[in-house]
RNA sequence: GGGGGAAUGUCCCGAGCGGCAAAGGGGGCGGACUGUAAAUCCGCUGGCUAAGCCUUCGUAGGUUCGAGUCCUACUUCCCCCA
């Protein structure tokens, strides 16, 4: 998509080299504007849970580049699009968020940002502000006769995301339809508070991003521009972020450091020099030489990026733990200390029904699917495969207080008898 | 306004002459093989105090020994005519 275009600028320089570009609206335009120097530019987040996952790295570390090389990032809160309710799931009517659980959002998904950007007052400091600021001080008419005839519905007709639900006789509601409008608004709004110029996005974004540019020109903003990621996907084409136990959250009370650093080192093989060019700072030809890695060897890039990413997120000290658990657990099979834990009272505990203490650890959900993948041999006990579905756990079970329980190879958790 | 369809396992898609815990797929989980990878093969994919019991097919009633299936009303969505 970058063609053969020869970035002057770090900032596109560094973009295209680790392939975070997918589409530009003028490469040329904003290599300039970097160049210059004090290029600013948003990147708009939902705020309709309290954590961000993985699948929002991409753009995160794109506002970091920025900052690194001197740009001033803004991330953007859609507090106010969130209070309007995205009705693009099809069964029940969404429920609304209360003002309260956005502010809360708000408030987790800042601590995320705070790791990657420094905020401030300064030229090139980031700042985070949330569109509820101007969007719900909207009057109706005033925006209709400033902004909305500014729209054509055949335009906003032919856009692909709208062209796919008509063809597909899918429901497309008025409010979402009007999330163009306002996203588009956003855009040309930031630009007047803030002079930010450019606006990235994930390449489903393009054409939101695109109409604010659009609608910028016909307001007589400056000239705007569009940069857009690639959407990631896994080498065999699944969507990222998803992964065995759900979500794969960035703040560390939804997912520990040690799970954070399991999800980047049980990527697939195809996927490492991408994601070690995307989601670390490592120099190219470092990352080229681990890519270079064949086979079992690759596993070591796996445990780079691994570290690398989970560093970034989480702090150097966290990601030598993560990793030093997994060596423990996985290479020694030796019994570490960190794992994920669940403590109960040791009168309980002992006697405890394996069913139930597999239920109560959180790695199943019932006891019948206990019951089932003790059939299919997927629970152990100390290492042990659980046989009996009868057996109770008895004091010989917790050496030292703690008994590990493990579902599959790659699952263990550890019941703590207090 | 008139006429005709549709809603199924709490991830999704989808079959279902009155005997149904309900076909099949995708996804997910587990096992084998490996390298904590991919591909492949196999198993599982309502709950429980488990040879039994309980709860599930849009909602509420009804017919029936027995209803996802038939009847009535309602809700939501789609299509055609006006």
């Amino acid at each position: 998509m970058t063609g053969d275009f020869k970035p002057k600028s770090e900032f596109l320089r560094v973009l295209i080299e680790r392939g975070f570009i997918h589409q530009c609206s003028d490469f040329a335009g904003v290599d300039e504007k970097a160049l210059a120097g004090g290029l600013t530019a948003y990147i708009g987040f939902d705020c309709t849970a309290s954590s961000l996952h993985v699948g929002s790295m991409l753009p995160i570390m794109m506002l970091r580049w920025l900052q690194k090389t001197g740009g001033k990032p803004i991330a953007l809160m859609g507090g106010g699009t969130t209070r309007v309710g995205d009705p693009s799931g099809k069964d029940e009517a969404r429920k609304l968020l209360t003002v309260e659980q956005i502010e809360t959002n708000k408030d987790g998904i800042r601590q995320v940002f705070d790791k990657f950007l420094t905020f401030g007052d300064g030229a090139s400091d980031a700042i985070m502000i949330d569109n509820a600021e101007w969007l719900t001080k909207l009057n109706y008419i005033d925006f209709l006769r400033d902004v909305g005839r500014h729209f054509s519905v055949n335009r906003m007709m032919s856009m692909d995301s709208v062209k796919m639900r008509l063809e597909r006789d899918q429901e497309l509601s008025f409010i979402e339809f009007n999330y163009m409008c306002l996203q588009a608004y956003d855009f040309v709004e930031i630009n007047k508070r803030f002079g930010c110029t450019l606006q990235m996005g994930g390449s489903d974004q393009w054409g939101n991003i695109v109409t604010g540019i659009d609608l910028g020109r016909r307001m007589g903003a400056p000239q705007l521009y569009a940069l857009t990621a690639p959407l990631l996907t896994t080498s065999s084409g699944a969507k990222m972020g998803k992964t065995a136990s759900g979500a794969v959250w960035l703040n560390a009370d939804m997912l520990s450091p040690y799970g954070y650093w399991q999800f980047w080192r049980n990527c697939e093989d195809g996927d490492v020099s991408r994601f070690l060019k995307l989601f670390t700072e490592l120099p190219l030809d470092e990352i080229n030489r681990l890519g270079g890695l064949d086979g079992a060897e690759l596993n070591e890039a796996k445990k780079v990026l691994a570290n690398e990413a989970t560093a970034l997120l989480h702090g150097r000290a966290a990601a030598e733990a993560a990793a030093e658990t997994a060596r423990k657990t996985f290479e020694e099979g030796v019994l570490a200390d960190d794992l994920p834990s669940v403590a109960l009272p040791a009168a309980e505990a002992i006697g405890m029904g394996v069913l139930s203490a597999f239920v109560r650890a959180g790695l199943v959900a019932s006891t019948g699917e206990a019951r089932r993948q003790i059939k299919g041999g997927g629970l152990r006990l100390n290492d042990e495969p659980v046989m009996d579905e009868k057996s109770a756990l008895t004091a010989a079970n917790f050496k030292d207080g703690v008994a590990k329980l493990s579902l599959g190879k790659k699952k263990h958790v550890l019941l703590r008898a207090e």
